[in-house]
RNA sequence: GGGCGUGUAGCUCAGUUGGUUAGAGCGUGUCCCUGAUAAGGACAAGGUCCCUGGUUCGAUUCCAGGCACGCCCA
C-alpha cells in the first residue's frame, strides 16, 4: 500500500516535509559516508560576502553548485562540499564606519586598530545564519558546519604560506603604481572595484598658460579638469604628429593644436596672425613653473615640453599637463624622462607641508582657490565646467582620484605564458569564455597590486628594519614565533603588528609594514587555505589539487576565476579548476537589473513558498542564464514549468498511487530484471525513458545544464499525455488480469527510475515520489542511489520511430474529426490508412489498438492505392542533389517539379528517371526526391510524410447510439467528479430524456454502468434535482447518488 | 575607445558539418474538450532569421564591415 496521493500538489507542503526528513535521518552526511573511499570529485565553493541577503543571482549559482556534485555523487563519487565565508576587505570595514559613525584612517587609528578589527569580526558572521537557512531551502546540500572562513588562523596562515611561496619565487615587488583612490576609504582600488562606480558628474575644465622660457609673451596653452593637480605639474606633453598653431592675439602668443583653434576663437578676427609647427617642434621647449613648491625639479629636467602619442585633440587644447604623482599616462612619461613622480599629498587627499599654501586641505576642495590664484597671477586663460563620467568609490561614493601609492605586486606579467597554457587545460561552460573574455584577459594580464592599506584582512607577512636595509617574510605562525619569540593566536593587524623581530645583521629591530592584503588575494588562495595546506592535509590536498568543478558569475572572470590561476599556476604551474560553470545576470522581468528601490521583481522567499524550490531551480537551470546569459526573470516562466512539467508528473505519480491503492497492487522487491511486457505501450515508455537517461547523461557530463533538463518537457508530454492517456483502461479492468500487471509494474518502474534522473535537478520532487514508490530493499533516499545508466539494451529505436508513426496516424485522424465536427465519442466505422510502403503498413498494424482506441474507430484499413486519396508531386532533395549536381541544381529542381503523376508513379516504385541537363543525361532515383502528398480535393483526408489518412464519416443509427451511451458516460463522470467521488464508488444514476437517447440506453446500459460503476440506472419521466444536459441536442436530465457500500 | 557575448514571431527562447515549407511555449483570435482542471487539444493570424557586402548552385547558418543591446576593460 503507497501512502495516499492527493491529485493536488502542495509543492512548498512537500518539500518541508523532504527537509525534515533529510535533516533527521542525516541524508546529505550519509550521502558523504556512503561514497568514502570512491574516487573523489573536487568541489570548491567561492566564497560570499555574508555582509547582505542572498538573492537570485546567488540562488542560481546555489543550484549550478548543488545540480552537478549531486550529479557526480551519484555518479559514484565522493564529493565534498565546504560552504565558504568572505570576512575580510572593505565591504566589511565601510559598515563598521557607518556603524561607529566614523570615517577614514585618522579616526580608525584613534579608535584603535583592534577595537575596529574586532567590531569587524563581530559583524561579518551576521547573516550566516539566514544564509543557511534559505541555501537549505532551495535543497543545496553543503556543508556549513566544516566552513571555511577567510579570518580563520588557519586559512590566514595558508595565505602567508602563498605570499612566502610567491616571495621565494621572487614574484612579488614593492613598487609605485598611479592607482585609483578614495580619500575616504584612504585606500587605493582595485580595477575591477572602480568601474563599478562610474557616475557622470560635473568638473571645472580649465585652460592655463605656460611661459615659455626666454621668450616673454609666449605660452603654451594646457587644460585639465583637476585644478589641485596644477601644483604637482612637471611637464608638458604634445603629439609629435599633431599640428599646433601659434596664434598671436591681444593677451600674448599662444600654442594650441590646429584642430583646437576654433574652440578658442569664434572666428579669425579674434587673433592678430597664426602660423603653424609640428608637434616635434616644440619638443623641448623649457617653461616657468606655473607654482613655486617642485621648482627644483628643474634640475632632473622638469618643465619642459615631451613628446607622447597618447596626446589627443578631442577635448583641450592638444597640450597635455603632465604631474606624474597623479596619472597613470604621466607616471610612465615621467618615469621615461627620470623625472620624480611627486605627490604632495597624504592618505587622506589633503595637501601635504610640500604644498605649504593648501596644507591639511583636501585637495578636491582647493580647486576653487586654485583657479581663483591662476586668474589673479594672470594664468587661467579660460574657465569652464565640464560632464564627464568619473569613477567614485563603489562603496562611499567619493570620487576618486588618481595618484602614486606604494603597492606591493604579484608579477602576474612573468607568468602570462604559463597562465595561457594553464587556461588550455580548462573546460569552460560557454565554451567561448575561454579563448574569448578570459583568454583575453589573461594575454593582457599585468601586475596585481595586492596589498592595501586597511585594517581588517590578512596582514602582508614581511617586517622590515627602520633603515629598510633588511626585510624578512614569515611563511607560517610558528616561524614569527622562533622569529618574534612571542606566542602568536591571531594574525589579525592588530595582533601581528606590535610583534618586532630582531635584525639579523645589526639593523635594530623589524617592524611588519603597515598593509594588508587585497581580499581577491585571500579567495583566490582558498584551495590551498580552506585545507590549512601545506600545514594539514599535505598528501590528500596535492593528490587532490585542482578541483573538478568550479561555477560562478560571469563577473568572476576577472575576479576569482583569474586568482585562483594567478595562485595556482605561480604555486604548482596548473589551473586551479578543470571545469567551470559559468551563470550570466537574472535580470527583472523588465530586462533592467533587479532593484529592492523600483521592486522589479518578485520576492525569492516568496517565489520559494508559493511555487516551491524545485520549480525555482529548474526554471532557472532551463535558460540561457546557465551558459552566461542573461536571464529575464519572470514569475510566469516559474508558473509556466509548474504546469507543464511539475504538475503534470504529480498527477502521473497521484494516478499511479491512487489506482495501485484501489487495486491492492504493490511492488515486488526484485533483483533480477523482470521479463519485459509484451505490451507496445510499455516497452515504448521504457524505451524513451532509456533515450532519456542517455541524453541526460550526456549533457551533464559536458556540463551543459540546460540541455540536460530540456528533455523533460518531451518526457513528461510522452508519460502523460501517451502513456498514462493510452494506458488508462489499462489499470482500469476489473479483472486482475496479466496485463494490468504489466502496466502497473510499468509505470511505477518508469516513475522510480524517473525520480533518479531528475533528483540532481529537482531533489524534493523526486524524492517524494522515490520515497513512496521504492521498496524496501531500495535505499531510503533518492539522494543516496545511483545514477541510472544508460542501457542500449534496452532502448528500440524501432519501436520509438513505429510509435511516432502511430502518434502521427492519430494526430492526422484527431485534425479530420475536428475539421469535420465529429467529437472522439462519436464511434466512426472505418479509418483508411494508406501508404505505397507495405512494410509501413504492416508495423502500423501492431498500433492497430492503440490507434482504433484513440480516435474512436471500429475498424482500420490498410491500402496502397494512394492516388485514391492524394496528389503526388515532387521536389528535389537539395542536400543529396546538390553536391551532386551543383551549378546544375537549379535547373535539375525545376524539371523533377515537373514530373507527371504518371512519371511520379514509376520513380515511386523504384525506377530511375533520366533529367537532361546541359546536354547530359542524369539519372533521378526515388531517394533524389521528396514526395509530397497532398489530400484530393472533397475527400476526407489529411497526409503528412509518407502516409495519408481517411475518415469515413457516415453514420449509422447504431453509431449515433453509440455515441449517445458515451456521451451520457461522460456527463456522468462529470458529475461524479463535480460530486468529488471517490474513484471506487458505487452510485445509482437516474436519467430522464427523450425517446433516441432512451433507446440508445437500453442497448449500451450494461457499458453504461460498468464505465461509471453504477449499480443501477434508471429511465424516469422526470428526475427530481437531476441536472440538466444537451446529448448532442437531446435533452437529458440527470442525477447520481452515491451508495454507501 | 578596446575585448567578449547577444540579436530568430508581440514576449521568452530552440534551431544539430550550409539544402529551398525556420520551430516551441506564452500572448491574441476562432473552435473543441471537460476525470491532466493551478488544465488540455485543434486551427488561424503573426518572421526582410539586425543591416550591408562577400564566398557558394544554395546562407538564419561561413567570412568581412556596420548597427543595436548587455557585460567586462580603458
Amino acid at each position: 500500500m503507497f501512502q495516499p496521493v492527493s491529485n493536488k500538489a502542495d509543492f512548498a507542503r512537500v518539500e518541508a516535509e523532504i527537509l525534515a526528513f533529510w535533516e533527521q535521518h542525516r541524508v546529505f552526511e550519509r550521502s558523504l559516508e556512503q561514497r568514502k573511499g570512491s574516487p573523489e570529485y573536487v568541489f570548491y565553493d567561492g566564497p560570499p560576502f555574508a555582509t547582505g541577503l542572498p538573492h537570485y543571482g546567488h540562488l542560481l549559482a546555489g543550484t549550478i553548485k548543488d545540480i552537478v556534485p549531486r550529479y557526480q555523487t551519484m555518479r559514484g563519487h565522493s564529493v565534498d562540499r565546504r560552504f565558504g565565508w568572505d570576512c575580510h576587505g572593505l565591504p566589511v570595514e565601510y559598515e563598521v564606519e557607518q556603524d561607529l559613525k566614523i570615517s577614514g584612517k585618522t579616526e580608525i587609528e584613534k579608535l584603535g586598530v583592534d577595537v575596529f578589527n574586532e567590531r569587524c569580526r563581530s559583524i561579518v558572521l551576521r547573516y550566516t545564519r539566514e544564509w543557511r537557512q534559505v541555501v537549505t531551502r532551495m535543497g543545496r546540500w553543503v556543508d556549513f558546519d566544516r566552513d571555511y572562513k577567510t579570518m580563520d588562523p588557519s586559512f590566514m596562515e595558508s595565505i602567508w604560506w602563498v605570499f612566502k611561496s610567491l616571495w621565494e619565487k621572487g614574484l612579488v615587488y614593492e613598487g609605485n603604481k598611479i592607482l585609483p583612490y578614495c580619500t575616504r576609504c584612504a585606500t587605493p582600488l582595485s580595477n575591477f572595484e572602480t568601474n563599478q562606480g562610474y557616475i557622470d558628474v560635473r568638473d571645472p575644465a580649465i585652460t592655463i598658460r605656460f611661459a615659455v622660457k626666454g621668450e616673454p609673451g609666449t605660452y603654451l596653452l594646457a587644460w585639465t579638469t583637476t585644478p589641485w593637480t596644477l601644483p604637482s605639474n612637471l611637464a608638458l606633453a604634445v603629439g609629435p604628429d599633431i599640428r599646433y598653431a601659434r596664434v598671436e592675439e591681444p593677451e600674448g602668443v599662444y600654442y594650441l593644436a590646429e584642430s583646437r583653434v576654433p574652440a578658442y576663437y569664434r572666428d579669425a578676427s579674434a587673433y592678430r596672425s597664426i602660423r603653424y609647427v609640428q608637434g616635434s617642434e616644440l619638443v623641448g621647449l623649457e617653461y616657468e613653473p606655473l607654482f613655486p613648491y617642485f621648482a627644483g625639479e628643474s634640475a632632473r629636467g622638469a618643465f619642459r615640453v615631451m613628446a607622447a602619442d597618447f596626446v589627443s585633440t578631442e577635448d583641450g587644447t592638444g597640450i597635455v599637463h603632465i604631474a606624474p604623482g597623479f596619472g597613470e599616462d604621466d607616471y610612465q612619461l615621467g618615469r621615461k624622462a627620470g623625472l620624480t613622480a611627486v605627490c604632495p599629498v597624504d592618505a587622506e587627499g589633503r595637501f601635504t607641508p610640500a604644498v605649504p599654501d593648501y596644507e591639511g586641505r583636501h585637495v578636491k576642495e582647493t580647486d576653487a582657490d586654485i583657479m581663483a590664484r591662476l586668474k589673479r597671477e594672470r594664468k587661467l586663460v579660460h574657465r569652464a565646467e565640464i560632464t564627464h563620467s568619473y569613477p567614485h568609490c563603489w562603496r562611499c561614493d567619493t570620487p576618486l582620484i588618481y595618484r602614486a601609492i606604494s603597492t606591493w605586486f604579484v608579477r602576474v606579467e612573468s607568468l602570462k605564458e604559463r597562465l595561457i597554457r594553464a587556461n588550455a587545460e580548462i573546460h569552460w561552460m560557454p565554451e567561448h569564455l575561454k579563448d574569448g573574455r578570459f583568454g583575453k584577459w589573461l594575454e593582457g594580464a599585468r601586475d596585481w597590486a595586492i596589498s592595501r592599506n586597511r585594517y581588517w584582512g590578512t596582514p602582508l607577512p614581511v617586517w622590515r628594519s627602520e633603515d629598510g636595509k633588511e626585510t624578512v617574510c614569515i611563511g607560517s605562525i610558528q616561524e614569527l614565533e622562533q622569529r618574534s619569540g612571542r606566542k602568536v593566536t591571531d594574525l589579525h593587524k592588530h595582533h601581528v603588528d606590535d610583534i618586532r623581530i630582531p635584525s639579523a645583521s645589526g639593523h635594530g629591530e623589524l617592524k611588519r609594514i603597515p598593509e594588508v592584503l587585497d581580499c581577491w588575494f585571500e579567495s583566490g588562495a582558498m584551495p590551498y587555505a580552506q585545507a590549512h595546506y601545506p600545514f594539514e592535509n599535505k598528501a590528500h590536498f596535492e593528490a587532490h589539487f585542482p578541483a573538478d568543478f568550479i561555477a560562478e558569475g560571469l563577473d568572476q572572470t576577472r575576479g576569482w576565476f583569474y586568482t585562483l590561476m594567478v595562485l595556482s599556476v605561480a604555486l604548482f604551474d596548473k589551473p586551479a579548476f578543470r571545469n567551470v560553470v559559468v551563470n550570466g545576470l537574472v535580470l527583472a522581468a523588465d530586462g533592467r537589473k533587479m532593484s529592492k528601490r523600483l521592486k522589479n521583481y518578485p520576492d525569492p522567499a516568496y517565489m520559494i513558498e508559493t511555487y516551491g524550490a524545485d520549480a525555482l531551480r529548474l526554471y532557472l537551470v532551463n535558460s540561457p542564464v546557465v551558459r552566461a546569459e542573461d536571464l529575464r526573470f519572470s514569475e510566469e516562466g516559474v508558473k509556466h514549468l509548474l504546469r507543464h512539467i511539475l504538475i503534470p508528473l504529480w498527477n502521473a505519480y497521484s494516478f499511479l498511487v491512487t489506482y495501485a491503492n484501489v487495486d491492492g497492487w504493490s511492488p515486488s522487491p526484485r533483483t533480477a530484471t523482470p521479463e519485459p511486457s509484451p505490451n507496445v505501450l510499455d516497452r515504448w515508455i521504457a524505451s524513451t525513458l532509456s533515450t532519456l537517461v542517455r541524453d541526460v547523461t550526456q549533457a551533464m557530463d559536458a556540463y551543459d545544464l540546460q540541455r540536460a533538463v530540456r528533455p523533460f518537457v518531451d518526457f513528461v508530454d510522452n508519460l502523460t499525455n501517451w502513456y498514462i492517456r493510452r494506458s488508462r483502461r489499462r489499470f482500469w479492468k476489473s479483472q486482475d488480469d496479466a496485463d494490468k500487471a504489466y502496466a502497473y509494474r510499468t509505470l511505477h518502474h518508469v516513475l522510480l527510475e524517473w525520480s533518479r534522473v531528475a533528483a540532481p535537478f529537482i531533489p524534493f520532487i523526486s524524492e517524494t515520489i522515490y520515497r513512496n514508490l521504492r521498496t524496501s530493499d531500495l535505499p531510503e533516499s533518492v539522494h543516496l542511489c545511483d545514477f541510472p545508466v544508460y542501457d542500449a539494451a534496452a532502448r528500440d529505436e524501432v519501436l520509438e520511430a513505429e510509435m511516432a508513426d502511430a502518434m502521427t496516424v492519430v494526430r492526422l485522424g484527431r485534425l479530420l474529426r475536428t475539421e469535420h465536427n465529429l467529437k472522439v465519442r462519436q464511434p466512426l466505422a472505418v479509418l483508411h490508412v494508406v501508404s505505397r510502403d507495405p512494410a509501413v503498413l504492416e508495423r502500423l498494424q501492431r498500433y492497430e489498438e492503440v490507434i482504433r482506441e484513440e480516435l474512436n474507430v471500429k475498424a482500420v484499413d490498410y491500402s496502397r492505392r494512394e492516388s485514391v486519396f492524394a496528389d503526388l508531386s515532387a521536389k528535389a532533395d537539395f542536400k543529396v542533389l546538390g553536391p551532386r549536381l551543383g551549378p546544375r541544381m537549379k535547373v535539375a529542381a525545376g524539371q523533377i517539379a515537373k514530373f507527371s503523376g504518371e512519371l511520379l508513379d514509376r520513380l515511386v516504385n523504384g525506377e530511375s528517371l533520366p533529367v537532361v541537363l546541359d546536354g547530359s543525361e542524369v539519372m533521378i532515383g526515388s531517394s533524389d526526391v521528396v514526395i509530397h502528398r497532398s489530400p484530393k480535393a472533397g475527400v476526407v483526408v489529411a497526409a503528412e510524410g509518407a502516409f495519408v489518412v481517411a475518415l469515413e464519416t457516415a453514420l449509422t443509427d447504431a453509431l449515433i447510439a453509440e455515441g449517445m451511451a458515451r456521451e451520457l458516460v461522460n456527463k456522468i463522470q462529470s458529475i461524479r467528479k463535480t460530486l468529488d467521488l471517490d474513484v471506487t464508488c458505487r452510485i445509482r444514476v437516474q436519467v430522464a430524456t427523450d425517446d433516441a437517447v432512451e433507446s440508445a440506453v437500453r442497448v449500451h446500459r450494461e457499458t453504461i454502468e460498468s464505465e461509471v460503476l453504477a449499480i443501477g440506472l434508471d429511465l424516469l419521466k422526470s428526475v427530481e434535482g437531476g441536472e440538466d444536459w444537451s446529448l448532442n441536442g437531446h435533452p437529458c436530465s440527470v442525477r447520481v447518488e452515491p451508495q454507501t457500500a
